[in-house]
DNA sequence: ATTTATAATGCAAGCGCTTACATTGATTGT
DNA sequence: ACAATCAATGTAAGCGCTTGCATTATAAAT
């Protein structure tokens, strides 16, 4: 097998001798600098750039048993949901010099099972994982290696697991009060796949429940599953639409959802809100540049993210039973929300 | 330093014991399948899953000095147009089990090399990068390791370097023709920030180049910067309408800048097209799912992904002189661009 | 059977780093 | 001036794996 690493890479032990000092003490001022002499630790710097050491990110993982390393698995990159959490998590990372590492599950829980063990092997310190919903493997796996991990996306109450979320049932159930509070009595609803995804399963109760309270149940018996694209949303609409009675309202899984369902809704000639009411969830950037804007429920992306950042840097010390965050979600009323028409 | 790590972690060495088998011969069960004979193969197969063993990979990229890693640094996660062909690529290399490694610079060449440095050091076997524009010091440093990369996102025919990319000048050149073709004549343009970013000063070129070809300038004395989010285009879009003579037609650097313009637009009380008409490139979702819809330039963002990960994968081998990969672009015609008013 | 070629396995030397422990040098109190 | 203390540095033993080479089992050829 071929290396095509040039074989002048400095090492740990090329800059020791530069600098005329032990290979421990190169190792220190790397790692904790205080520990050595000024004098000292400006010679090995000097050397270091002179050499232009970059220290070998494997040998150090396997001799001190810690990569500076967190890894995140979502479930795709293909969808601005998860971006801006990931991006806010990272920016908190890197002022910690701490590496995050990005996987996706393609929201297969095989998949996701492939790739925590991918992580864990790479030596991830910790780990976040999006949902609570997989297969009892996946934990043991993660317990047995004493890897600690976060769940986001969601929260519970109950959990065993440290977790930092919003609560996907109550947020759904806020956001189908408002579109019955506008009269709305003919509700559908496109929701995502719910097989191992407990926030789409979530928020389909929440919609249902309040839903209850007022005596309805959803259009077309239950919710219509979908894929998250905008062309399995809109595909999703015109099969809704082509059912027996049109709903007057549809309450989506996500606005990625919401805005094909907007397209597919305008394909048909129809207008928003004239004709029917859409509303989303998430409140992703895409929200306020439809036309019309998007009502929609504000989940804290970039909250969620920080907040994974900081509790994952501090898991192994902490102890789990304050390990649990629930943030409040919003509701953003925009243009595609409207009164029924009489 | 505490070690959060269980010291049951079971190893080579352990399979080895159990399947009754040298270290050497596991390590090719891992590695060349192949050379050990089936029953023995069997064996260290059934120890492997009794101790539920996973390969050590720090201790693996030490000792092989290969990671099975391949590294890109993208500008954001935090905008749709890298996440396609981001997730092309990672389908592509998980297939032949390699793990893509994705780190963001913000824009800033100085995080690019900082992102450079951390990944070669955790000894990515090559690295993708977006755009030729940065300084030597980061090409230098890269040649000095002797990591193979590509460029992405753009396309030189006399790069040095492997790339794989499309005509950004001439994209842009043909985007611009078209909206003369509609009869406008006073044009403006909204791209994002230039510096160090050779996408976008390709992509002003290509516009100014093709309006010189009808002796027409941009308004406003040349294109306004802007950075790349909905809010910052929609403030560009206010300072440009607010100047003393309005363009008919605004073309915008990339698809979510031209959302934000719409929006802007829109708020200033404007019909697109009627009033104004409006054009983006790269052509992502949210394009189709604006209202009017984008009339834009499609850029093969997969295709672009799929590309690298499989050259990426033999760039070792392969002689660098056909390395550089040009991909057409495509005008999609849809309603935000309208002739303009007599 | 015996030799010869070949396939399968074992042996053991590192890969570049961290860190417990030993050593040396500097500082303080008496 | 000398012991006691503490800070700074050095010594060297691994961390878990891969792989060149040596060794042994197997197959093929005589």
């Amino acid at each position: 097998m071929p290396k095509h690493n040039a074989d002048n890479v400095p090492t740990l032990e090329d800059v020791a001798r530069r600098a005329n000092v032990s290979t421990a003490t190169v190792s220190r001022c790397l790692n904790k600098p205080d520990s050595v002499r000024e004098g000292t630790r400006l010679r090995v710097e000097q050397a270091i750039s002179d050499l232009g050491y970059t220290p070998n990110f494997g040998a150090r993982a396997l001799a001190s048993n810690r990569t500076g390393t967190i890894g995140i698995i979502i479930p795709t990159m293909d969808n601005a949901i998860f971006a801006q959490g990931i991006q806010a998590m990272e920016e908190a990372l890197s002022e910690q010099n701490i590496t995050l590492l990005v996987a996706t599950s393609g929201y297969s829980p095989e998949r996701e099972m492939l790739k925590i063990r991918a992580l864990v092997s790479r030596g991830v310190d910790s780990l976040a994982l999006i949902g609570f919903d997989r297969p009892d493997t996946a934990y043991k796996f993660l317990s047995s290696r004493s890897v600690p991990f976060v769940i986001l996306w969601n929260y519970s109450a109950s959990s065993p697991y440290p977790c930092i979320g919003f609560d996907n049932h109550r947020a759904a159930g806020m956001i189908a009060q408002r579109v019955m509070d506008f009269g709305h009595r003919d509700i559908a609803m496109i929701a995502g796949r719910r097989a191992g995804n407990d926030r789409a399963t979530q928020r389909v109760k929440g919609v249902e429940n309040a839903l209850s309270g007022q005596g309805l149940t959803l259009m077309a018996g239950g919710p219509i599953e979908s894929g998250y694209s905008l062309d399995e949303g809109e595909a999703a609409c015109m099969k809704l639409m082509s059912g027996p009675k049109r709903p007057t309202a549809i309450i989506c899984g996500n606005d990625v959802l919401a805005a094909g369902v907007m397209r597919g809704v305008r394909q048909m000639g129809l207008e928003v809100p004239e004709d029917i009411s859409i509303v989303g969830f998430d409140d992703i950037d895409l929200a306020s540049a439809l036309n019309p804007a998007l009502t929609t429920v504000r989940t804290p992306h970039r909250l969620m993210g920080q907040a994974a950042a900081k509790m994952l840097l501090s898991l192994s010390e902490l102890d789990k039973a304050d390990t649990r965050l629930c943030f409040d979600t919003k509701l953003v009323n925009r243009g595609s929300l409207a009164s029924v028409k009489t």
